[in-house]
DNA sequence: ACCGTCTATCGACGATTGACGAAAAGAGGG
DNA sequence: CCCTCTTTTCGTCAATCGTCGATAGACGGT
């Protein structure tokens, strides 16, 4: 990870899709792990849900684990840190003391 | 605002492009006012960073305030608040002492 | 061994985005 | 009134995105 500004609008654009947010709030409030069931949810065929795993998974946003016959999706919130360490730059409202010590973000 | 995914997801996909994110970052930098010299720093054609320019301002990261023969753009950060708020939500387990209540953000 | 289920990948299509140059519109100054 | 400067808008082109159906590979159960 290198916070550059491209890798930085790879992480927008993961996000910058309702589908895709959809599934991560699937994700979220998902207990342990799904998998079709993602594809009844967001109404979509199975191989753009698939797709759209994709993009998340290579953005980092999630990791998916072989669990069996099916496929454990979590959710990883590390990888959106270059995002947040952005736009916390933009915008730096009253509370700074609410930082979130991040050892190799210095840079 | 509406804060749904589609809201979210046009606010991410503003940020969702590198020339858009050196151009708020110019911005940031940006002491007062600038306008062509925008054109100057991105590399890209005048009719081409207008555009982004456009984007930004259709997301509410940007205003554009007219002064003079030129353009006034300021960043305005809170318009990012769904989309910090959503990632939050993703991301709650380190530190979710540093929530800033907005009362008036519930509607 | 076979089958059913689940996921990933391929190829194709339409829609959208990003880029440019050219031209038009708005605001001041001579 | 005309001129200049700055920004926006228009038309066009290539590239990418989102979606789908169909297909292929992997695994567990019968």
């Amino acid at each position: 990870m290198r916070d550059t500004d491209e890798d930085i609008a790879e992480l927008a654009r993961a996000l910058a899709h309702p589908a895709r947010l959809r599934i991560l709030r699937l994700l979220l409030a998902t207990p342990g792990c799904i998998g079709g069931d993602i594809v009844a949810a967001v109404g979509l065929a199975q191989s753009t849900v698939s797709e759209h795993l994709r993009i998340l998974k290579a953005a980092g946003v999630i990791t998916g684990e072989i669990s069996g016959p099916r496929i454990c999706y979590a959710l990883n919130p590390a990888a959106l840190a270059p995002l947040v360490a952005f736009i916390d730059t933009l915008a730096p409202p009253a509370g700074d003391a609410c930082h979130v010590p991040d050892e190799r973000d210095t840079a």
